[in-house]
RNA sequence: GGCUGAAUGGCAGAGUGGCUAUGCACCGGAUUGCAAAUCCGUUUACCUCGGUUCGACUCCGGGUUCAGCCUCCA
């Protein structure tokens, strides 16, 4: 039985899909104005373990994850690079796909674009005007009156009076009330516009999510998760409108995953302090960095840092060493009991660290074995390789994976190594241990580690 | 100021009212020409002050520190 963790109410609680065997679920992606950094990485991989879990219970799942492709950023950045809007949009959106690629994060079933829904998004905010939930302004702005629902500020726990209490933004004159949030804003000179009842604009950025979730999974659905910075008010508006709109419960999870932090403090663009997925591709793989955030929890903060990654590149090479060697005959069947141990895991709120025990338990129990290719080895490799699958890891060749690392120029090619390897090796059959280890040594120097066995000597790099 | 959440061994990071997490690092042993990898073994812990309890790192309360949100933000 899956329970997971509802910031709704606070408390884990057992997961009933609403329609049995089938879920929905709809995430917040990003913002395409930059390249992904780590911080964008992890609610990607943290909800595509979600994803990936929610398959292997054998759920039928919808996964949404929109893509915001116009804002206030993107029309800056746009100005700023003299270039149209929806090309730099869409050099963004490529650079997210690549970037996934190389984490292993699946596509989600639908990725709408918020550009392809302002009708959508029109008829939502008629609706709220219909209901008596919102108000057009006399300046083309259409406003959500947050005192008109009740439940104004559920999610986030917080009261009206608290808020307004500690509004430190200039009001707009146009709201009725401070807290009231913009659901329309009319066009500003050079900005990218939608005809509307309320006349030339753009939507705002909270309804953009209300109106995709609807069109893609209806007015209700199972999980709706993102950040935890779009707790309050991202979602707390979201919620507002579409509970407003439809009458009734919108998500009934909502799931938030924990920051990146750089040293202790939140990783983002505003600080400055972030690092694209990119730039760290250049010096550890994707499945390394996946490693470092699948590692631990996903509401816990996660501090970005090199010693971790190399960290997490010993401990992926501690799993891969046991595979290495290791026959695939998947007719021989898995261990059950770990894939259970790994399930219960799983099944508590995504408690990906305990799982990851179980998956270094069965690389010890691989290392056991007599061979690597005795049946119960057999049985135990391809254990941890479905259970790696469940996580989106060890999917590679061992041999490939042990001896890949991003490529610098002037790195030492499998080639040149394998000739080494060769020299040494007739310098071991002749006892010449002084050229053998010199050999040894100009490789390690070159961050190659070799490993001599059964009359074999193997590489990797370390 | 208001609201959340967190404090575990050298580092990272789970968990439990009494019993080994796990990974990395360290130390001893096996193995190796020497290493590496691997195996065996050892060492290091639960912020603080009270309370509940036969017994608390684990429950309750106070305190301290840290982070997040309250403004665009994954």
């Amino acid at each position: 039985m899956l329970h997971l963790y509802n910031s709704l109410t606070r408390k884990k609680e057992s997961f009933t899909p609403r329609e049995a065997g089938k879920v929905g679920m709809y995430v917040c992606g990003i913002t395409v104005y930059d390249f992904c950094h780590i911080g964008h990485a992890r609610m990607f991989i943290v909800f595509d373990v979600l994803f990936r879990h929610l398959q292997a219970l054998g759920l039928d799942v919808t996964y949404v994850r929109n893509i915001t492709d116009v804002d206030d950023k993107i029309i800056a950045r746009a100005a700023q690079n003299n270039e149209p809007v929806d090309t730099l949009t869409q050099r963004y959106i490529d650079a997210m796909w690549e970037d996934e690629a190389a984490l292993s994060v699946l596509r989600p079933t639908h990725e709408p674009r918020a550009t392809a829904a302002i009708d959508d998004m029109i008829k939502l905010i008629e609706k709220l005007i219909d209901g008596g939930f919102a108000y057009a302004a006399d300046n083309g702005d259409v406003f959500y009156s947050v005192a008109k629902f009740a439940d104004y500020g559920q999610l986030s726990g917080r009261k009206l009076e608290d808020m307004r209490a500690g509004e430190r933004v200039a009001v707009d004159q146009n709201k009725e009330d401070p807290m009231d949030f913009v659901l329309w804003k009319s066009v500003k000179p050079g900005e990218p516009s939608w005809s509307s009842p309320w006349g030339e604009g753009r939507p705002g950025w909270h309804i953009e999510c209300s109106a995709m979730a609807k069109s893609l999974l209806g007015e209700q659905f199972d999980i709706h998760g993102g950040g935890m910075d779009l707790q309050f008010p991202h979602h707390e508006n979201e919620k507002a409108q579409s509970e407003a709109a439809h009458g009734k419960t919108f998500a009934r999870y909502w799931m938030h995953n924990g920051f990146v932090r750089v040293d202790e403090e939140k990783m983002s663009k505003s600080l400055d302090n972030f690092f694209t997925v990119r730039d760290v591709l250049e010096e550890y793989n994707g499945e390394e960095i996946r490693f470092f955030i699948v590692n631990s929890h996903y509401r816990s903060p996660l501090n970005y840092s090199t010693a971790q990654l190399d960290s997490s590149r010993a401990a992926l090479q501690r799993l891969y060493t046991a595979l290495r060697g290791t026959l695939n005959v998947p007719e021989k069947g898995v261990d059950q009991s770990a894939i259970d141990r790994f399930d219960e895991a799983m099944n508590d709120d995504l408690n990906t660290p305990e799982a990851f025990a179980v998956l270094f338990d069965l690389a010890s129990d691989i290392n056991k074995q007599s061979s690597p290719t005795t049946d119960e080895a057999i049985v135990l490799a391809n254990t941890l390789r479905a259970l790696g699958a469940r996580l989106g890891l060890l999917q590679s060749d061992p041999d490939v994976a042990l001896q890949a690392a991003p490529v610098k120029d002037g790195a030492m090619s499998a080639e040149q190594i394998d000739a080494l390897i060769a020299e040494r090796l007739a310098a071991r059959e002749a006892k010449d241990w002084q050229r053998s280890d010199e050999i040894r040594d100009q490789l390690t120097d070159e961050g190659i580690v070799l490993e001599d066995a059964n009359g074999k000597t193997t590489w990797r790099r370390g």
